[in-house]
DNA sequence: CTGTTTTGGCTAATCACATTAGCCATTATA
DNA sequence: TATAATGGCTAATGTGATTAGCCAAAACAG
């Protein structure tokens, strides 16, 4: 007996794995192979296998992602704190491409467990939006158009699909800034 | 002698087994199943495998999205085209929702096939934005930012991910609205 | 029209990885 | 200190991908 492991560690690995080796070398084997042990060994902490294991990195993924935006709001109000978690957001996704794959890679099994795990993340979105008078409706139709740019965006970024080679920076800036102003004119209520 | 097989039959036969039964099953034993031939023989039209295959099934989802949205964008211009391509890609997505996820499962290859596949696509919108009078630079802002969202929003929804009951044709329509209203923004010039 | 080549199917065999069954030493605990 | 639970292991099984090599029908050359 020797490697002492745990779910965290193990799910710490494939998050690792996801990320270097890309999210298709996220197998038992693989896994077993870095932590040192035989892939049936990981059984003792994962009864539901492959499946399961990679249930839980998309708990992970959906968690750390949560964590790391709360961070960046800190401090901030309005417009200022969301485009801090908005550029959190695609940071993370960019430093954490793998994980971010299984994040969605997961969608396939459409569960109760994976809308629990977006809507912390989301969560601090509406926290902000709290903060704009708006109502429930109009905050639900900013969260959901700022979840889908984010999403779409940056994963078409780090997959390198964004063919041009004009300034990422300069496209997400503009396209925050079209979002904040289509909330903005949700508070006036300005018809343009 | 049976089947009579090509390409064509065999891509289309897999994108319905992943609208239908989920991507995950996109294997060659069910394809075979479904063509009435056995797994081996698939190997005469995809040499290079199911890897082969799932490339090229890639390309077909972007080629048919293509063809759906340039068709939707006839005898349309400006914002009204912009909206009957966007509504065109979101409801190609719900309605293919297996074949979305292979054009985007295939992105972990990053290859420059997958970024020609989606120029097709892309230029439809770039033309579209020719008669707005913007700068190249500025076209590219627009074409991403919705590309970025389009892909977010219509994966999240055609997955379940909004758990809300407020509808999502009001949170589609009212970022389109925001978007157009960006693109707008950039022609006047104007400093709101 | 006949001999030859190509095509597109098939069976049998191999490989990789997931998964299960059951063994066993160590650790924790009664 | 007995005993139970833990967490690793080896061996065996199962599924699907892939390869090798056979063979009949179709296409084609003369």
């Amino acid at each position: 007996m020797k490697a002492g492991l745990d779910k965290k560690t193990i799910i710490e690995a494939a998050a690792n794995i996801a990320d270097k080796e890309g999210i298709a070398n996220v197998t038992l084997k693989m896994l077993a192979n870095e932590l040192e042990v035989k892939s049936p060994s990981l059984y003792k902490h994962f009864s539901g296998g492959l499946d399961e294991l990679n249930k839980e990195l998309m708990l992970y993924g959906w968690r750390s992602l949560e964590s790391e935006i709360t961070r960046a709001a800190i401090g901030r109000a309005k417009d200022d704190a969301i485009i801090a978690i908005c550029n959190a957001y695609r940071n993370f996704v960019n430093k954490h491409k793998g994980l971010f794959e299984a994040m969605q890679w997961y969608n396939m099994y459409q569960s109760e467990e994976h809308l629990q795990a977006t809507q912390g993340t989301i969560g601090v979105l509406f926290q902000v939006l709290e903060s704009y008078g708006l109502t429930e409706e109009q905050k639900v139709h900013c969260v959901r158009m700022l979840r889908g740019f984010l999403q779409g965006f940056s994963a078409i970024e780090s997959h390198g699909g964004f063919g041009n080679p004009t300034p990422l920076n300069d496209t997400f800036g503009f396209a925050l800034k079209t979002i904040l102003n289509g909330i903005r004119d949700l508070q006036g209520g300005t018809t343009r």
